[in-house]
DNA sequence: CACCATGTGAAGACAGCGTGAACTGAGGGT
DNA sequence: ACCCTCAGTTCACGCTGTCTTCACATGGTG
């Protein structure tokens, strides 16, 4: 995903908080040269505009992007409570706005709103470690871009593994935790299904899965600390 | 001015406060017959919807108002911090949203800027992805120029999946958000639906929508990108 | 070398899904 | 009032892919 355009630069701690804890990329521009000199190449995915410690500069800002060839969509724009009479006349310099201080859901909430309105969709939720990409809303695996078909099982399984990286599991855990609690099963059945995961991820990337003697399976690198 | 529908009734009274502050007319209205016999020849100015007390009647109300012909514009609900996360799957069922407890201030700028934006017209009517194309205003769809005749559900459920493109949802979500809510009825109503779809897009379109077993279907490719 | 843990191949059991068809209720026309 | 049509729903059946299990082979370890 393209990064945000914020500002100013730089961004206000609890802006970055809840942009980073909702992972969107972002990069921070204190002026409208400085944006159109980190812009990248497809463009800013949207725009956070801080407007609450230097309303004057925030707004310039605004509608410059709003001028361009492309106005940037959509553009956000943060006030504190006592800016929201300042609203009224610059109605078409932002698609929306958040009253600081807000909770990191709203913003989140707000930038998926905004996203899906603009038409650009919202950003799929994905489980990535290395060449592996994990997308959780199409139940898609892909392996350094090359799609993996992989059945329910297997997903839920590979799914479990990569959301904690370096973890060892036995198999009575996974048993628990991917099948269920209630589940009475040998514990056999993940060895297959660990060695039909290995077999899919092809030689090249079989070593993501490995094997702890006597104890059961970790993905990815072991992890000393912790 | 045409009032506001509010709901429920009777409306929060931290609500009924703004409105007034504000000087919006509103009236209220406990369920979707009663908006229906309370509205104005002229129609309703817009919606605000409390769904912090009843998030299923609020949810069921907005769906209602914008199935109507003419779709109820602007709806704004409010929501408690709690409830944002359940926003993400129903962004076509309100234009805006207001975290309560809220300021008077900032609903009133809500309203303000909403009112000045449904001006614009910003509403898509097209909804579009590959050879498909859904005309909402019409009800017409079409795969590849050739138009299709779709039933109610038929076209509900499309337009549901292909707003939604590459994400996988199970029979129970669609039940619930393209049959309703207190729709009880066996899951497998919707595969009988999905397969008359893939009929009439064709054999060579069919695979727009695939079935992922043991979860649901899918429409169109995944996203990787964006 | 012996033993135990894990990898491998194959086969049966099972569940999910597609399919055809019947049923229900709402309109619409005669 | 009657029949007809059609959308929507439900059901039963059979196929297919997936999961599970087992037996055996392989390999690491003391």
């Amino acid at each position: 995903m393209e990064p945000l355009l914020l500002y100013p630069d730089p961004p206000p701690p609890v802006l970055v908080q809840a942009l980073d804890l909702a992972g969107y990329p972002w990069k921070a521009a204190g002026t409208a040269e400085a944006a159109s000199r980190l812009e990248p190449d497809e463009g800013w995915a949207g725009a956070v505009v801080s407007a609450d410690v230097d309303p004057e500069g925030a707004f310039a800002l605004c509608r410059t992007l709003r001028k361009r060839d492309l106005p940037l969509e959509p553009l956000l724009v943060l006030v504190a409570g006592h800016q929201l009479p300042d609203l009224e006349l610059r109605e078409d310099m932002f698609d929306d706005f958040c009253v600081s201080p807000f909770q990191d859901r709203e913003l989140e909430a707000r930038l998926k709103h905004l996203f899906w309105r603009t038409g650009q969709g919202t950003r799929p939720e994905l489980v990535e470690y290395g060449p592996l990409m994990l997308n959780l809303e199409t139940y898609q695996a892909a392996i350094a871009g090359r799609p993996l078909d992989l059945t329910y099982m297997e997903y839920e399984l590979l799914k479990f593994l990569a959301t904690h990286p370096g973890k060892v599991f036995t198999r009575e855990i996974l048993l628990s935790r991917v099948w269920g609690y209630e589940y009475y099963g040998g514990a056999r059945t993940v060895d297959v299904h660990i060695r039909r995961l290995r077999a899919k991820l092809s030689t090249e990337h079989e070593h993501l899965i490995s094997t702890v003697r006597s104890v059961g399976y970790r993905f990815g690198q072991s992890r000393w600390g912790l």
